[in-house]
DNA sequence: ATTGAAAATGCAAGTATTTGCATTAAAATA
DNA sequence: TATTTTAATGCAAATACTTGCATTTTCAAT
């Protein structure tokens, strides 16, 4: 693998704030570094990136998965799915559940960024105490 | 919501086989059973179902989210990103990780169909021989 | 420094998915 | 049953994403 300046651009992107960014915003952000570039191009250098394990892929419930650097404190999250709140949660619990398997199964996890979907403790009050 | 034909269609569908179908799928299966059907309300059919929890989505590693309806034995996978094989897990070890995040963090879980990426034993094999 | 192979990019066409708005069908109400 | 209300559907246009192929760039080997 080469590498390409679009990958070097995208970690840059990535790396800077801690973002979850869409293709498009990536998208979007690297057009303002490299005003000719094409989509396809991207989607092609985040394909490569997610496969060579550089970036992790999650659907966040935002309609399209989101990208983010791999490499700081590995770490997951619990979305809201009536509010979108995202909680940051510490690896530890995941991490034990995914040792259990592995001997139970003799599979080699990769999946470093998992995202868990439910309901914030304010959203339950909302619906319990308003209708539906 | 009114009991859409569209549903109930796409339900049988889901429910016969144990199947994860992908949007596209699912849209050429029904096309069979109603040659009108038109994909934007397909598409939204989906949504509204996996909104009102009928059924699950997933990403599966198969370039599109996959449906599945939601009822029997609660379930999930293991999926090898090599070789793409599927394997099923029992609930109970994910179950314990859910009811623990659900104390600690005072959240509600919906997610139901949880899908875990890695090696299966086979591919782990073949890379640990051969060169890569 | 040149040369050649391999990988990344651009471009254009194809496919998939979303969205706004008018219409139709279903449920609720009178 | 007739009327009103609300949700589902179709349609067309917009957007997002993928793919095949020609060209350019990068890296390694002269
Ligand atoms: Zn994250
Ligand atoms: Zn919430
Ligand atoms: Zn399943
Ligand atoms: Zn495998």
């Amino acid at each position: 693998m080469k590498t390409s300046s679009v990958e070097l651009i995208i970690l840059d992107l990535l790396s800077h704030e801690q973002a979850h960014l869409t293709a498009q915003e990536i998208y979007q952000q690297l057009k303002l570094r490299l005003p000719a570039v094409n989509p396809s191009t991207v989607y092609r250098a985040l394909e490569r990136m997610a496969h060579a394990g550089k970036i992790s892929v999650s659907d966040m419930g935002r309609g399209a998965m989101v990208y983010e650097a791999v490499g700081g404190e590995r770490h997951h999250h619990l979305v809201c799915q009536d509010c979108g709140a995202v909680m940051t949660i510490e690896d530890r619990p995941v991490n034990e559940l995914f040792r259990y398997l592995e001997g139970r199964y003799h599979f080699e996890m990769i999946t470093n960024h998992l995202i868990l979907f439910g309901r914030c403790q304010n959203c339950q009050k909302v619906s319990e105490s308003g209708r539906q």
